[in-house]
RNA sequence: GCCCGAGUGGCGGAACGGCAGACGCAGUGGACUCAAAAUCCACCGGGGGCAACCCCGUGCGAGUUCGAAUCUCGCCUCGGGCACCA
């Protein structure tokens, strides 16, 4: 009898939901296990590559369940952002109604695959009860001085007609569509993240079970540089130039200084000067070009101002230039040049023929250009004979006494740019009124709702700002006439706190109840993309520790542990619709079911990599299922009256080791080989069975309801089945996880090797607790072995009882 | 350029410093069948041998060790992250 899959699937899918199995309350009596997959962009079709890291999920909700944890398993929609609106400029359809059909869609396939979660949680970004809590978040950021308002130089983006966050821009495009990203001064909404860069860098040591390179990634974003600012006096002029550095020890050897082209002393120094016209070219010039442009242009190119500044160490007068390898955006925007200890300055030096000095002693035999490496300060005067640590040290000291500089910190990491000139996005609860300026939306006012608008194509504002009704309010602080804030906010704001309000869904007072989220917080576990690991995963980190701050949250760090897993691979690349290589999984549930193809995404490969496709896959799992089920479901037949036979604590034995194996694997995201293992022990089953001639003893029927046990979070719809037809009971799912017996894991005996010389010649089986001295004794009187000790002297024989003995011969 | 990973059969992959290739896919041969599908059985890294067996083999080259896919060093290749960040 074939198993009917479609059948089975549908009852047991409805049964879950039906009697409420997963969902859960706090309950401070059972451990509980926060289990959550970064919710997903309703984007509609699921494809082979999504369905592996919703099995994952799954598998680990029923794994934990079963070991008795109170389990959350939540589900929601990162709903706002530009798919749905680029849908609604081209076909007029609503964002709202676009995405709340991918939502149902998408839904009824997770529901497809087996998916479980607390239904009851759900939630949605772009929902006013969602995204009036993003609004309230934001005001209490402001409130805080944690969001602000500023003109600054930012990334756009032309074809999305939106501004982006630094995080979004990849290789200097638009992370969604591309398009090279230009630079616009714009009057812009930020957070200011930067507060917090030094805890969500020292944080990072506390997040043990995060993946290292997670960790690496964000330490490198936060960009921490221990340096020293100081200031030089501007020869000629009544102006002082401040510099970072962060190798003051070399401050003797600076021949020049470089200011940024956006430098705001730049017009000052050069004003009057014999180089002004050349130097206002090179500005509008630099100006019109985008980073990458001027990053490929390869040659570090500049101008000289006509200015020079003096070293405050030797009083030498260095002349200034305006190059665009200075970033206006780090540090002060300006520098000292050091081309002896920095290669950018040292091809800046060759190419306008400045002056080179080594501070820094190479050594012997370097033929390098630029020398950054350790070693002893020259032409340094008192830094003279000091190592780089001292000679930092020393320096800072000096220029601490002298009060001109200072030692500092300076990190990379920016604030996070959140306005977004676009519709479909929670709108920024703020009013500009002429005479009070940025004034909050009064929180009984929110949520401030989109209203609807007809055209939704970006003009460089929000298509809010075509809506007069919306636009135009009272001041609620003088009441005179204002203007509504148009713009609406990054969806990285929904994502950086939505796994808060799954504690609490459906709260309508508050943006959570603070004794809910202390049950349920941290995320116990945390699955998603690695393509997140500075993007949203800083995010919500840093959320969270303003939240933190604000008493709302005990923990200062949401996710305890994180697995970002892999990606499935097919021709080459990853499986995604614009590439156009998914694999759509409806041909799999009609000829192998969902079972089968949660269980090949879990054997694949290893959940941590990158797994290749491969269209036979799903056949072999489903080969396997169809082997358990015609094993589990034969005609019983059991032998009631039969001696214990040779081969029944075999597999006995069998069936606890590799649940042992299972439960260690499963803890440890081997999948795989959790997959493997149960394919064996059903191998040595049917060996077993066939042994018997078919008959079931009630030995082989207690290693089979283990492996039905075992198999349940894989494969759960055929395992409950298989549960309720043998009479075990009616929800497998609530069953407990079996504990293996220790001494029916314990070998009795064993295969041990012989080795001559390293190299294997005989294998003996021993009693698992044999001593050193038979052993040896044993391993020595092998018949096959005594070739090789003929007219030979032994050397040394090293015995690992009980698996190995090798016979060194000299 | 800097910082991480990873290189094992035809393929995906297994392997506490101790039997390389578990498990599966593909393939080959066989059983069943009028035939096919499904299922079941056997084989399945390369070379040699009738065989028992032997030799070679985990990207390349050294090293440590009784013993290395595994540890160390140096290369090569691929993937990822960062990148005029002073």
């Amino acid at each position: 009898m074939a198993y009917d899959f479609a059948s089975i699937e549908a009852k047991w899918q409805d049964r879950w939901e039906e009697d409420r199995v997963f969902n859960v309350t706090e309950d401070p009596t059972r451990p509980k296990f926060y289990n959550v997959q970064m919710y997903p962009y309703p984007s509609g079709d699921l494809h082979m590559g999504h369905l592996r890291n919703y099995t994952y999920v799954d598998l680990l909700t029923r794994f934990h369940r079963m070991r008795g944890k109170n389990v959350l398993a939540p589900m929601g929609w990162d709903s706002f952002g530009l798919p749905a609106e680029n849908a609604a400029i081209q076909t007029g359809v609503h964002p709202r109604e676009f995405t709340e059909r991918q939502i149902v869609r998408m839904k009824s396939q997770l529901r497809r695959l087996g998916a479980v979660y607390d239904w009851e949680r759900e939630l949605a970004s772009h929902t006013p009860e969602f995204y009036r809590w993003d609004q309230w978040l934001f005001l209490q950021l402001f409130e805080q001085g944690l969001a602000y308002k500023k003109l600054a130089s930012v990334n756009w983006c032309p074809k999305d007609q939106t501004v982006l966050a630094n995080e979004q821009v990849v290789d200097g495009a638009c992370e969604r569509c591309g398009t090279t990203v230009e630079k616009r001064d714009l009057e812009q909404w930020f957070f200011r993240i930067t507060d917090y860069a030094q805890r969500l860098l020292d944080d990072l040591a506390l997040l043990e079970d995060w993946p290292e390179r997670v960790r690496v990634m964000q330490a490198n974003w936060i960009g921490r540089s221990d340096g020293c600012q100081f200031r030089m006096h501007v020869a000629g002029h009544d102006l002082w130039l401040e510099v970072f550095t962060t190798r003051p020890d070399t401050v003797f050897g600076m021949t020049f200084a470089v200011l940024a082209p956006e430098h705001p002393l730049v017009d000052r120094l050069i004003a009057g000067s014999d180089h002004e016209q050349e130097a206002r070219d090179y500005i509008a010039a630099a100006r019109r070009q985008s980073e990458i442009e001027r990053m490929a242009e390869g040659e570090k190119t500049g101008v000289f101002t006509g200015a020079y500044a003096v070293n405050p160490v030797n009083g030498r007068e260095v002349p200034i230039f305006i190059a665009d390898y200075v970033l206006m955006g780090y540090g002060t925007g300006a520098i000292m040049a050091v081309p002896g200890q920095d290669q950018r300055d040292w091809d800046f030096a060759r190419r306008y023929g400045l002056d080179i000095i080594r501070t820094v002693s190479p050594p012997p035999g370097w033929e390098g250009e630029a020398y950054l490496g350790e070693g002893i300060a020259i032409n340094s005067d008192f830094l003279d004979g000091l190592d780089v640590a001292a000679a930092k040290k020393k320096i800072i000291a000096w220029f601490e006494e002298q009060g001109t500089g200072t030692g500092t910190v300076q990190y990379r990491l920016r604030d996070w740019l959140i306005s977004r000139q676009r519709y479909w996005g929670s709108p920024i609860p703020i009013i500009i009124c002429p005479t009070d300026g940025l004034v909050p939306v009064p929180v009984e006012q929110l949520p401030v709702v989109h209203p609807d608008v007809t055209d939704y194509a970006p003009r460089g504002e929000s298509p809010l700002a075509a809506v007069p009704e919306f636009v135009n309010v009272e001041c609620p602080s003088c009441g005179g006439p204002a203007r509504r804030e148009t713009d609406t906010m990054d969806t990285f704001v929904d994502s950086s706190w939505y796994f808060l309000r799954y504690c609490d869904a459906h709260n309508s007072e508050a943006i959570f109840d603070p004794a809910k989220v202390a049950y349920w917080m941290p995320v116990d576990q945390y699955v998603g993309g690695v393509e997140h690991a500075v993007l949203h995963l800083l995010y919500a980190r840093f959320i969270t520790k303003v939240l933190h701050d604000m008493g709302m949250v005990d923990v200062d760090e949401p996710f305890a542990r994180l697995f970002t897993q892999g990606m499935l691979v097919k021709d080459g690349a990853k499986m995604s619709k614009s590439r156009g290589n998914v694999v759509a999984p409806d041909p799999y549930y009609e000829r192998f079911g969902a079972d089968a193809i949660r269980l090949f995404e879990l054997f694949i490969g290893p959940a941590t990599d990158d797994a290749v496709w491969n269209d036979n896959g799903v056949e072999g799992t489903y080969r396997f299922l169809d082997r358990v089920w015609r094993m589990g479901t034969g005609e019983i037949g059991l032998i009631v009256d039969r001696a214990e036979a040779a081969g029944d604590r075999a597999i006995l034995a069998s069936a606890h080791r590799a649940l042992r194996k299972v439960t260690e694997d499963i803890e440890r995201f081997r999948f795989n080989t959790a997959v493997a293992a149960l394919m064996a022990l059903a191998n040595t089953l049917a060996d077993y069975l066939r042994s018997q001639g078919g008959a079931r003893t009630e030995t082989f029927a207690e290693a089979f309801r283990l492996m039905v046990l075992m198999l349940a979070p894989m494969a759960p719809h055929l395992t409950h089945e298989l549960w309720e037809r043998r009479g075990h009971g009616s929800m497998l799912a609530t069953e407990s996880w079996p504990q293996w017996d220790p001494d029916l894991v314990r070998q009795d005996s064993v295969t041990m090797v012989i080795q001559v010389n390293g190299r294997v010649r005989d294998r003996i089986e021993v009693a698992a607790d044999i001593d050193e001295v038979e052993a040896e004794m044993i391993a020595l009187a092998s018949a096959r072995i005594a070739p090789y000790l003929e007219g030979a002297t032994i050397r040394r024989v090293v015995v690992r009882v009980p698996t190995l003995v090798n016979v060194v011969l000299s």
